[in-house]
DNA sequence: TATTGACCTGTCAGCAACTCACAGGTTTAT
DNA sequence: ATAAACCTGTGAGTTGCTGACAGGTCAATA
């Protein structure tokens, strides 16, 4: 299996396949006599692997610590216990942060509608971003 | 006023001052003797929109087209109201990806609990991540 | 056999929004 | 005068890809 073939046999794109064997995540022999990079069965299952941990929330330096240990014939679970409660934390934050995000977002537009557009003065850029908090505030009045 | 003071009085770090003037959004004058970056009132206003701005989801190349409108006498407020519902649409789609990411990793915590280690075979890199769809299926019976 | 065109390859550059590293200039205190 | 402390601008690195591109390969046709 070359690269076009690997890559549409995981629905991924073939440019993934070759950043992945960049950086050394995949490592296809070069056994083809035309010198274009040759995927056997484990490489087919290093990538599926690879898919299964993105899908998880592990970070690329992540699934390279997990191959780094297994390669070694360690046994590489406790590690990935220990990494995903890291990133599940934190994906927890960007979701809380995500969501505070959104609300700003959503009340901006809230305020903005009864609000008129303005020409720019010599103070004033854009006067529903700058005077976002006064609005809002009197309308809680 | 130069960067280290802009910086402290906006709570921002000197570097992304340096960033922000780099890419053009502040243009400091060089007028200080020893060729040093000063940043007048105006600058300090400039600043002071890019972070509320930011605040709201804006991107840099959102900012910057809101400054060309308003540099050039022209009101930029419906630009701004376009901008932003396309900004709320993409953070709401962001956010409903970040919960299924936490679900999905709340998930494997879980299962991984009732799960031993394991160490890797020829066949398996790590079986917590490989052998998870079985294992929650296996759950819901 | 030559040649056209389609397809395939690896490598380099670029994206967002910073952040870090670093060599060198400036200022202050001794 | 000199040393220490601080400040500056610029270049490179970060994450996880994605796109561009020049050139190699291969099957089919003339």
């Amino acid at each position: 299996m070359q690269v076009t073939e690997l890559a549409d046999t995981f629905g991924v794109k073939k440019d993934t396949v070759r950043y992945y064997t960049r950086i050394g995540l995949l490592r296809p022999s070069k056994a083809l006599k035309n010198g274009y990079k040759f995927y056997d069965r484990f490489e087919q299952r290093r990538l599926r692997f690879i898919l299964s941990a993105r899908d998880l929330g592990f970070s690329i330096d992540d699934i390279e610590k997990i191959f780094a240990e297994s390669d070694e014939g360690k046994t590489p679970c406790p590690t990935v216990r220990v990494l995903i409660e890291k990133r599940l934390q934190e994906t927890e934050q960007r979701f809380i942060e995500m969501a505070k995000l959104r609300d700003r977002m959503q009340d901006a537009v809230n305020t903005w509608e009864k609000m008129p557009d303005k020409a720019p003065c010599n103070n004033v850029i854009c006067h529903l971003i700058e005077d976002l908090e006064i609005a809002q505030s009197e309308t809680q009045k």
